[in-house]
DNA sequence: CGGGAAATTGATGACTTTCAAGGTGTGTGG
DNA sequence: CCACACACCTTGAAAGTCATCAATTTCCCG
């Protein structure tokens, strides 16, 4: 019986933060339970959005800071051209919206892959609470430094890996996501689409498709639609940290 | 009489945040006087590094938040197979040190590429004063902003722009920096070597190379070693927009 | 001033994109 | 409930971009 993500919970009640499955990983993390009781006071738990539609659009005033407690939310940023370069995947109990946080305005569009559901605690308290609480200013700290560090390794990737390795860091990358969340690490859904992966992962569509293709053939993964079934899983990790990386 | 940075005031002495000519882009940006006062007490301003010294490395704690006076930090990250990636090179008047905030430790390496000067603000006493000082806070938030932002912009570049408009990027980000900082926005100073500015671009030193002939045979530029002259500056703007980038 | 690093230039080839076509799944409206 | 339209995905062939290898040239540090 192999555990996975719930497919829809889209109707579910709003539990308290203490009893959320997402607690350790979001901002109630490290916080005290009578700091939490205060936190929880503002947060807006019911916010439930439909598949492709927006939580916030870039040069878009920020509201406050979302976090993901079931579905998926796409960023991706836009330059004058139109080109499109999609940033994060934000899956359950990550959060979003530290992009507006240079100019107050929202620097990226966050979407909906999935039916969504949201908690969203407004700026003012965010940051009255993180001027009142040690434990909330240390979680947002915790929180941005994440953000920036993903960054940074995506830049890596992006910079200097061919585009199989790129796959297979982001494959494994899902399946620890997965794993830390009590999943399994070796069957789970692509939340995304092709279209939308390949352009995160910088791709073409066809050069992701054929990649899939390769290593199902090679035995690796197996992957039927967005369902991924890792099947070889150093053979994976040797091709995340392939030798045929470009020399400096 | 062209304005330029300064080549080197690394014997300079320490002045006060208050009459420092970066104070607008720095951290006492936003503080009253009364907060300034403070929060100077706690600046260590005597930070001298020769070229190639390291600030930090990855995996070490960190010490606190640093702030280019004068010299040029370059950042970058590596993973285990010696794959490195530039991530960004830090100029007068730039904050680093951010990337230690998810772990405490320290996710890339920090290294001088001229002689630099810089100050120093531990931890404990940044932390203690965003619990204090709101215009602190402001400040904390605005500048981690524009490390995402900045972030954000990259990713998108390596994601889905070709070499040459990746470059010309570049060139105008640097050209504004300069001249928001009053120096010539037309002719500059690259701070980097080839190499650190090809892996930054992701690309390698011969690729970057030919872009710069070839931007020169075209007019756009002239490059002489290090010194940079930008001569068709709409000309640079409509290749960085190019409309050659891959379509989605 | 000399040796080695840095930068440029040329030739070649690999990797990836683009264009094109066909297959498969999905959602909606009748 | 089914059918059709459409979006998504895969596969093939050709072209282009960029990396690699190699050879110079230039520059910079000791």
């Amino acid at each position: 019986m192999i555990m996975q993500p719930p497919k829809n919970n889209f109707a579910q009640k709003p539990v308290s933060c203490e009893a959320c499955s997402l607690h350790s990983v979001c901002i109630p993390n490290g916080l005290s339970s009578k700091e939490l009781d205060e936190v929880e006071k503002s947060i807006d738990k019911s916010i439930k959005l439909k598949k492709k539609k927006s939580v916030f659009k870039a040069k878009g005033i920020q509201q406050g800071i979302y976090a993901v407690k079931s579905g998926a939310i796409k960023t991706s940023i836009s330059n004058s051209d139109g080109q499109e370069q999609v940033l994060e995947f934000h899956l359950p109990g990550d959060l979003l919206g530290f992009d507006a946080f240079d100019t107050g305005e929202h620097t990226c569009d966050a979407i909906a892959i999935e039916d969504t559901l949201l908690c969203k605690i407004s700026m003012d308290v965010f940051d009255e609470l993180c001027g009142r609480l040690p434990g909330m200013r240390k979680e947002l700290i915790h929180q941005v430094g994440k953000e920036i560090s993903h960054n940074q390794n995506q830049l890596l990737s992006l910079g200097q890996q061919q585009t199989d390795e790129r796959l297979a860091v982001f494959l494994l990358k899902l399946s620890n996501h997965y794993q830390s969340r009590g999943f399994s690490s070796k069957e789970f859904l692509l939340p995304m689409s092709r279209q939308d992966l390949s352009n995160y992962l910088g791709m073409a569509v066809e050069t992701l498709s054929r990649i899939t293709s390769r290593l199902s053939e090679n035995g690796i993964i197996k992957i039927d639609k967005r369902m991924v079934f890792i099947q070889d899983y150093p053979q994976l990790e040797k091709l995340a940290h392939s030798s045929c990386g470009k020399k400096t």
